[in-house]
Parts: structure tokens; sequence; C-alpha cells
DNA sequence: GCTAATTATTAGGTATGCTAACGATATGCC
DNA sequence: GGCATATCGTTAGCATACCTAATAATTAGC
């Protein structure tokens, strides 16, 4: 079955590149899922702590705690909701903006040194699959709205 | 630069399809770390813990609690090396296999049911980049040597 | 045979996930 | 208006997974 052999080969190449670019995060000294939640908040805009935790697919007491951390280190900010006093809106901080984007900026140099290293005719190829693999798995294919385009998640 | 823009299309990508696929590892009723130290010790045979802390790029410490759960449920055996009295040799016992190769087949099932959502034409351009995308972060292309058989690791 | 290196473990810290229970607030129903 | 109920976030307590530092056991070197 080569559609087996295709499945795992992707499935452990995705494993090794995401772990070789997750080491680039350690710099940012913020965990994975801090990283993660603070990416939504600077790329899709502030939001309440439910629907970030919904987003992240975490439950509300492990945001409360990311964002515990994240608000200790200054990179986001808690504020009470005006309309309803029971939520509680999160935004970045442009400390927080900035980290975020110095961070990517790492993680893309990581891969981009890698793909440097392919021959044109290999790097094309990826070029051309690139767009595949991201539809393969995009949040339109699926019922459940996963993460947005971030570009930061863990 | 179409280089980092193919790099943040593969990075998105990876993210999203480690994320589908993982879920169906919750079946195992073991965490993501043990579901990976047992895959190395099963597709890839019988090592010593410190050997195997190294393939899985985690401190020694961190895998003798990974593999006290594994033991803790049948799923690994210890055993001090006859050669070397300070080693520890690691195996899957035969449920271990079972169990991992399970969820295996759940993991491929669940890919292999997006990439026959494919195309011919786009199947057939993963299927050649594939080995491309293995190659891009693969144990041999970086210093250490030993690290390769494996297979499976997640 | 004493010293140094290696291997795994224990001890203790942080981050990330969960459920259960709670306080504060909003909504609905009469 | 007022009480019951639902919703939102937090606290409390538990598990997993990662780390560094220190320790015990064993092997290797001189």
């Amino acid at each position: 079955m080569p559609v087996e052999r295709v499945a795992l080969g992707l499935h452990s190449a995705a494993i090794h590149l995401l772990r070789n670019v997750r080491r680039q995060d350690d710099a940012m000294r913020i965990g994975s899922a801090q990283a993660s939640a603070l990416s939504v908040l600077v790329f899709g805009g502030p939001r309440t702590l439910g629907n970030l935790a919904e987003i992240e697919m975490v439950r509300p007491p492990t945001m409360t705690r990311i964002i515990d951390g994240l608000e200790q280190a200054g990179l986001v900010e808690r504020k009470r909701s005006a309309q309803d006093r029971r939520k509680v809106e999160l935004l970045a901080t442009p400390r927080g903006l900035r980290l975020l984007e110095a961070g990517r900026a790492r993680r893309v140099a990581v891969l981009s040194q890698a793909l440097r290293r392919l021959s044109s005719a290999e790097f094309s190829l990826l070029e051309r699959a690139a767009p595949v693999l991201q539809r393969l798995f995009s949040p339109q294919a699926e019922a459940t709205q996963s993460k947005a385009a971030a570009g930061a998640g863990s």
C-alpha cells in the first residue's frame, strides 16, 4: 500500500521537523502552550479567556494558568469586560508582540536554512507540495474550527 | 523570499498534521512521551535507557520516569546488562508490541484517509516529497550517528 | 588499588493538562 | 422584584513530562 507508506513518511517527517523547530522557542523563555496562546492573541486579536481556551483546545482552568504566566511576564493584559463583567478580555502587550515576532523569525530561519541545503529540484518539489500538505488537515476541511493561521502554534 | 514562504507553509502543515494524528493516541491510554519511547523499542529493538534518552532527545532522568510508567503498565521490561551492570536494557513486552501496533494502525489510518481525498496528481506529488521531507531533519543529516533505525518515534 | 568517568536513579522545580468545586455575574421565569 | 439557573473565570488538587543537581553503583585508567 503506497498510501500507508507515504502516510508513515509524512508522519515521521512532521515529527522531526517540529522537534527541530521547537528548539528555537527555548530562546523565548516561555513554554510552548504560552507561545501558542500568545500567538493567537497577537495574530488573531484580543478575545476572552474562554474563547482562547476553546481555540487552543484546552479547558478554562488550564488557560487561566497559561495566562497567569504570560501576564506575570508582561506579555498579555487581563481586562474585565464592560458588557459582561464575568468575562475577561485578553490582549497582547507591545512587548508580547515583539517577542512573538522575534520567535517566528527564528523558527522560519531554522527551516529556511534546512531548505537551502536541498537541490533546486528538491526544493521545487517541496514548494509545490507545501500547499497540498497545508490543505490536508486545514481547518476548513474539518468540522471543528481549529487554531487559526497564527503561524506559531506549538 | 519563496524559501521562507515554503518554510512557513511546511511548519503550519506539520503542526496541523500532528495535531490530528495525535488525537488517535488517546485510545492507547498512555502519554505521548511514553508512546514515542515505546515505539522506538518496538520498531528499533531493545536498547539501554541512556541510548533511548538520546534518541528521544530527553535527559536520562526524564527517560527513567517515562520507563517507570511503561514498566508499571506491563509494556516494557527493565533488565540489568550482563556486560556492564551499570546499564539497564529495555525491551518491549508482547503486550507493548500489540498496543503499539494498534496505535500505529490508527494513526496511519487517519493520515491515509486524508491522503485518499487528494487527486492522484496531488498524491503523487506528496509521494515524491515525503522522502525529501524526511531527509530535511533526519538524524543522519546531523552530527549524531546512532539515532537511525527507530522508524516510528512520535 | 585508588581515582576518574559513566550509567541510572532520586530529589526537587517548572510547565501543561485534567476534573471538581466555588464565587461572581447574567439571564429567565414567575 | 426575586429566586432559580446558567455561564465565566478562578482556586484546589492530581497526573504527565520536561529540566538540573546530587547520589549510588559500576567500570575503566593509571
